[in-house]
Parts: C-alpha cells; sequence; structure tokens
DNA sequence: TTAATTTATCGTAATATTACGATTGATATG
DNA sequence: CATATCAATCGTAATATTACGATAAATTAA
C-alpha cells in the first residue's frame, strides 16, 4: 500500500492531482514566484533566497522541469530558468476548468 | 529531514501549497467532482464509485473536511457531504492570484 | 433489546516525499 | 593544466502519505 491507485481514475483527475502536486509545496511555490519576478533565476540565488540546502533546491527544480513547467539553460557555469509561459497557460485552464466543474452544481446539495 | 520547513516560507506560499496538497490526489478529485454533479454523496456511493476501500475514502474525506473544503452532515445512519461554495470561492481566488503572478514576468527572462 | 447498516477511527504496512552531506561533472579562470 | 565555482546526482535518514482490515460508535429497523 502506499501507493495511489492511479488506474482507478481518469486521465484529467490524474494529470490534475500530478499538477497539484507539483505546487504542494512552499519552496516549489516559492521558486516559481521568484522566476515569475526576476529576469534571471540561478540555483545558487535560491539557495540564498529561500533558505534552503543546494540539493534540495536542485531536487525541487527538476520536479518541476520534469513537468515540463520550468525549464534551464546553461550560461557558463550558470543555469539560468524560466518559467514555460504556453505550459502555464495549459496547467491555468486545467485548473480554471476544475473550478468551474465545482462551481457549477445543483443547489439542492447545501449543508454549510 | 522529510519534514516540509514551512517557517522558511509566508503565509500565502504556505496556504497555497496546503490547498495543493489537497487536491493532490486523484482520488480527492474525484471527490470533488463527484459532490458538484450529484445532490447527496455518502461515502458508500464513493465506495462504489471509485473503487477504494471505505477506510480509505473516510480517510480522504476527512482531509477535505480539515480544510472546509467540504462538510458532512449526518442524515439517519448515512453522512450526506457537500462543497463550501463560500470556501471554494477564496479556494478558487487564491489559485487565479497565483497564476496572474506567474503571468505577469518580464519579457527578458525566455529561455524555452 | 437485538441485529443490521453506515461511517469514523485505529493500527499498520508499503510507498513517497523532503532534506542534506558528499560526490561528480561541467565550465570558467588563473 | 590546475583550481575554483556551480549545479546535478547519489545515498540516506526522517517524516508523510496512501491504503486497507479490523474495530468502534451511532442510528435505524425488527
Amino acid at each position: 500500500m502506499g501507493v495511489t491507485k492511479t488506474a482507478l481514475f481518469d486521465m484529467e483527475q490524474n494529470e490534475l492531482a500530478v499538477l497539484a502536486k507539483a505546487l504542494a509545496h512552499p519552496a516549489r511555490i516559492a521558486i516559481l514566484q521568484h522566476l515569475a519576478a526576476t529576469t534571471s533565476c540561478i540555483n545558487g540565488t535560491l539557495v540564498q533566497e529561500l533558505g534552503l540546502a543546494q540539493a534540495t533546491i536542485s531536487q525541487h527544480l527538476r520536479e518541476l522541469k520534469e513537468l515540463g513547467l520550468i525549464c534551464g539553460s546553461i550560461e557558463g557555469t550558470t543555469v539560468n530558468y524560466c518559467l514555460d509561459s504556453k505550459r502555464w497557460e495549459e496547467v491555468r485552464l486545467q485548473f480554471q476548468n476544475f473550478f468551474a466543474q465545482l462551481a457549477d452544481h445543483p443547489d439542492d446539495n447545501l449543508c454549510c
């Protein structure tokens, strides 16, 4: 046990869960916000900024990279990361769509 | 280790991460969608619907309940769950605000 | 009251996540 | 080339999550 039973759910549900998991850590939220706010974002800067170890930041960056949410280009000895705007637009729409589903419910189910 | 260093991050970041974590499992996504789609949603129905054990569904329901995302009212031997619309509007805005932050970035940081 | 039904909780096993020191690999600089 | 710098990866410890059987608690029905 301890393993999510992915096969029980449809692709939309699994994809949204995976995306939500990427946002389910404050360090990754902070990294993404930092990427949006600055013109260059390198691992070393984030280590200073966030107060986590270099290996930990690198691990978080990889998770975001694996989902295509960010990408990095090597510039000398450093790596410059940035958001993938196109990908984020997709992600935004997936969440928006989900929230719309939740908002559009029959009025007769109200218990709070 | 293995414990998230909450103290390093601000409230907005921590709150969003906690909310994202609630959505970071396809069963909880499915439960929420089911709650939105039907007029009554009880644990037993979900067990049939999702194919997870009763104890597992109950555990997921509790997580959603603890964040105030859903609430349940006892009706005889069953419990009827529903979405907390007001709370979901807050949540939707928190995500919307976050996505807006990400979209509003300087054009000169493009590497993908 | 007794039995049946439904949900919550407990206990626990399997797996995943988080964090970091140490090391490696790659690139720049002396 | 030797050294310094930076990021990725490895290995591993601590903790969290997921899942479920068993049990408990609450309510209804007989």
